[in-house]
DNA sequence: CTCACTGCAAACTCTTTGCATGGTT
DNA sequence: AACCATGCAAAGAGTTTGCAGTGAG
């Protein structure tokens, strides 16, 4: 209930990128391991400390470049939330929104249908039809009264 | 029809301006008239440009700086469209969403108060109430078939 | 006459890229 | 062995900022 995006397993990953004639590399093997654990919704600075943990080695330069073919092959979908640095989550799950949580950069995702074919409705209504789209509600938690 | 965040008269700029206490400089001056002639949602190089063809001396510094203050004054509204620059329009009109013709670069204002009241409903529902939203759909003219 | 504003250049953040080296297949 | 991928450093794009000079009030 807390991921829509669910996280491929590693193996999943490196089939993936093996299948598209991809060489598994020991940076890569680091960083999918990373992406399939699934915590949240890292940026690439995130990425790459949580990488220097495992193999020190492991460059910025490599982190960025492997989500960019991971994007392109589709495997991971890239998020620029306001102000902020580009976040990545695992893709192939259903489409989905987000909430952000303006106090602590938290991300949780959600869906609805009746939004999705309102948009549909006013871009058709104009003579456009929607090629991506991006809804992004910032929030903040209410505390107190209950409910 | 076009516009609902329909432009203030430089005037109306200027006073706001004023009346907060700052200076109405000739870069200043130059600036406001560009925003005031309301030309679709223009970044900063594009308002450089502008005003640069009024007033040659006005530097790239200034109008970001202008922006800032008039953002933070609530006078114009700031946004990031995918990949791109900033983009900033005259605000005070109702709230709004976007279209972007994602060949032309085009921005369309809309407005759905049944897709605002969703979002509201999703929100409190997950015990959050909204701080701020962004809803931009990336489209495509319909050519072909008519309707 | 003051002090907010300006232009300029430098700094900054995030991201991409050129190059020579190194590791997979 | 071939050549893709890597690390490093440098380059980019967009935006902000320090500084000394300028002009609005």
């Amino acid at each position: 209930m807390e991921a829509m995006g669910e996280p491929k397993s590693q193996e999943r990953y490196e089939d993936e990128l093996r299948s598209a004639g991809m060489r598994i590399t020991r940076p890569r093997k680091t960083i999918l391991k990373i992406l399939a654990e699934g915590e949240g919704h890292p940026d690439a600075m995130t990425i790459f400390h949580r990488a220097s943990e495992i193999d020190a080695s492991v460059s910025l330069s490599t982190v960025y470049r492997t989500m960019k073919v991971l994007e392109d092959r589709g495997a991971i979908q890239r998020h620029v939330f306001e102000g902020g640095p580009s976040r990545f989550e695992p893709a192939g799950g259903r489409h989905h929104d987000h909430l952000i949580d303006t106090e602590t950069g938290e991300v949780i995702e959600f869906r609805s249908d009746k939004i999705e074919a309102l948009q549909e409705e006013i871009a058709r209504s104009r003579g456009y039809e929607i090629v991506s789209h991006r809804l992004e509600l910032y929030v903040r938690k209410i505390r107190g009264r209950k409910r």
